[in-house]
DNA sequence: CAGCGCTACCACACCCC
DNA sequence: GGTGTGGTAGCG
């Protein structure tokens, strides 16, 4: 509440600023686009809060990427587009060098690390002989917390080692498996690691090794950091969620197995201090994630498949080796299916909110059990409102977001009304699904033998008051400028789209995008962008640089 | 005109013994 | 000295 507030009064205040700089024109000025051109889409922003606003306006499935633009001090900028066009600039490697996927907050999202130390400070570590055993001790937590296979073979390993420094990215492939968003998966890395976080508080990290004490695998002795963790507590209906509790002391568990040894985990850092091999900083909110082949700006260090990654995508007809890496090393591509588990882990924190909610008499809790209404209030009443009916007060079980399709999925519990067999099932439960790209709702369920038909209810249009709501929220209002300026761009390349979903367009080549001003701003590309014909759009102009960023991102 | 989301750390106020 | 708070430098 208070983190959207601060958003929004953000927004306000440079809104203000912006309008009195630039008071709005007076003058319409009515464009077409041609309707034979799929739309391309292709556009830059200065802040995260307006690429998402576009976002939501846009009906393809575009995403949000962010661009380091200035050496130095790490400033971005937020371009939108689809995976298929930003891919078919991006693989040339020409240009678009410094990309960061930004995992939306809330969006499902697959299990990631980001994996570092000093090679320096640590001249005995092993990186390769960690990373597998990382990757062991992390599958052996998902078959115990979630009974998710999964082996070193459906983990892409990438690499953007130094000389100076080991650094790594995995990126999970899970078969049918997710996580409802990144800080979830946060919460799963701290809460599996949490024996080596001993280790670091510890002045002696051989201490576990020569004391024989044995704790459970995910034990709940605290720890100095004031994180501590508990052990696995099953949805009553699911089994998919655990819990991390700190209220360690008031629930001992008797030990089961000898903590696993996690002392591989710990490096040194820079001035000798003790650290994990595992970044646990790359879990918040609209994380920047550097993609596949990118590498920061003012190194020349990319991430790579890694040499000993054993992820192999699936061949593909249509797409490219390099393309379906690609397409694999990205986080937040997570597509909604039937047979999609939906993994959660929750502090005990929020587990105490969600039971506060549930227990408080207040009336907005009535409606929605425990705590899982979504970001979206209006769109919670109105499924709250499909599913009380006939005297039956159905709820919110939980839900999750898909990012690609812009899918809210409500799992709903008690009501559980079935439009494939026109009854309520008897012991299995629905689900409604609200599609914000096309504006409409329909029903699925969980029931197996509606399921093995694929069963999938009418479309019905979301009450307009609901889509309209959505649509004109004040913090929106950028979108429909944003809008506006996509027709006014003259330098927008025409695209087409082949059926299966790969762009393929012989006039790109000749075609001029905002990528290349960006790029352009760094004098070593400056030169090889011109040799490439990309800037005689702009023959004359001396000051490539900020000039024509700012033309682009005023727009 | 222009990044974002944290966390660790500090200074300070207030409280209690 | 213990505890809460509010502001911020700096990290990822």
């Amino acid at each position: 509440m208070e983190r959207k507030w601060k958003a929004k009064l953000k927004q306000i205040e440079e809104r203000a600023a912006h309008y009195e700089r630039k008071p709005l024109s007076s003058v319409y000025r009515p464009r077409l686009s041609k309707p034979e051109e799929p739309p391309s889409i292709w556009k830059l922003f200065h802040r995260q809060i307006q690429a998402f606003n576009f976002v939501k306006s846009c009906k393809e499935d575009v995403h949000v990427f962010a661009l380091e633009y200035k050496v130095g001090d790490g400033q971005r900028i937020y371009l939108v587009t689809t995976y298929a066009q930003l891919w078919f600039y991006y693989k040339s490697r020409r240009n678009l060098l410094h990309c960061y996927e930004v995992i939306p907050e809330n969006a499902v999202c697959k299990l990631y690390f980001d994996l570092e130390f000093n090679k320096l400070t640590n001249p005995e570590a092993d990186g390769k002989k960690m990373v597998s055993l990382l990757i062991e001790h992390v599958c052996k937590a998902l078959q115990d917390l979630y009974r998710v296979n999964c082996s070193a073979e459906d983990v892409f390993n990438l690499d953007s080692s130094t000389d100076e420094k080991f650094s790594r990215h995995l990126i999970f492939q899970l078969h049918d498996v997710a996580f409802k968003d990144n800080v979830h998966v946060g919460n799963f890395v701290r809460k599996i690691l949490q024996p080596a976080f001993h280790l670091i508080a510890s002045e002696d990290y051989s201490i576990s090794e020569t004391t024989g004490h044995e704790f459970s695998l995910f034990s709940e002795t605290p720890v100095k950091q004031g994180i501590s963790f508990g052990k696995i507590s099953p949805d009553k209906d699911g089994g998919e969620s655990c819990t991390l509790n700190s209220k360690a002391l008031e629930r001992p568990e008797p030990a089961k197995q000898s903590s696993p040894d996690l002392s591989f985990l710990v490096v040194k850092t820079n001035t000798g201090e003790k650290q994990l091999f595992v970044d646990l900083g790359v879990y918040t909110r609209n994380r920047n994630f550097r993609l596949y082949k990118s590498s920061k700006i003012g190194k020349h260090v990319a991430l790579e498949i890694a040499e000993d990654n054993k992820f192999f995508p699936k061949h593909s007809e249509n797409i490219s080796e390099e393309n379906q890496y690609f397409l694999s090393s990205l986080v937040s591509n997570v597509r909604f299916s039937d047979t999609l588990r939906i993994l959660t882990c929750d502090t005990s924190q929020n587990k105490e909110k969600r039971i506060d909610y549930f227990n408080s008499t207040s009336s907005k809790a009535e409606n929605i059990e425990g705590f899982h209404c979504s970001p979206y209030p209006e769109i919670d009443q109105f499924v709250l409102s499909l599913v009380n009916k006939n005297g039956i007060q159905g709820g919110i079980r939980r839900w999750s977001y898909f990012f690609p399709e812009q899918l809210l999925v409500y799992d709903i519990c008690k009501y559980r009304w079935c439009e494939n067999i026109g009854r309520a099932h008897k012991s299995n439960n629905i689900m409604i699904l609200v599609d914000l790209k096309n504006e409409v709702w329909y029903q699925k369920c969980h029931d197996p033998v509606c399921k093995a038909e694929n069963f999938k209810s009418d479309c019905f249009p979301l009450p307009a008051e609901v889509g309209l709501l959505f649509l004109l929220k004040e913090e929106d209002f950028t979108a429909a400028e944003t809008m506006t300026s996509e027709t006014k761009n003259p330098h927008k390349p025409p695209s087409s789209t082949l059926a299966n979903g790969v762009v393929s367009h012989a006039d790109w080549d000749n075609g001029i995008d905002d990528t290349y001003f960006l790029e352009a701003a760094e004098d070593a590309e400056l030169a090889e962008a011109a040799e490439n014909g990309l800037l005689r759009y702009y023959s004359g102009a001396d000051e490539i640089p900020d000039e024509l960023i700012m033309q682009v991102l005023q727009e």
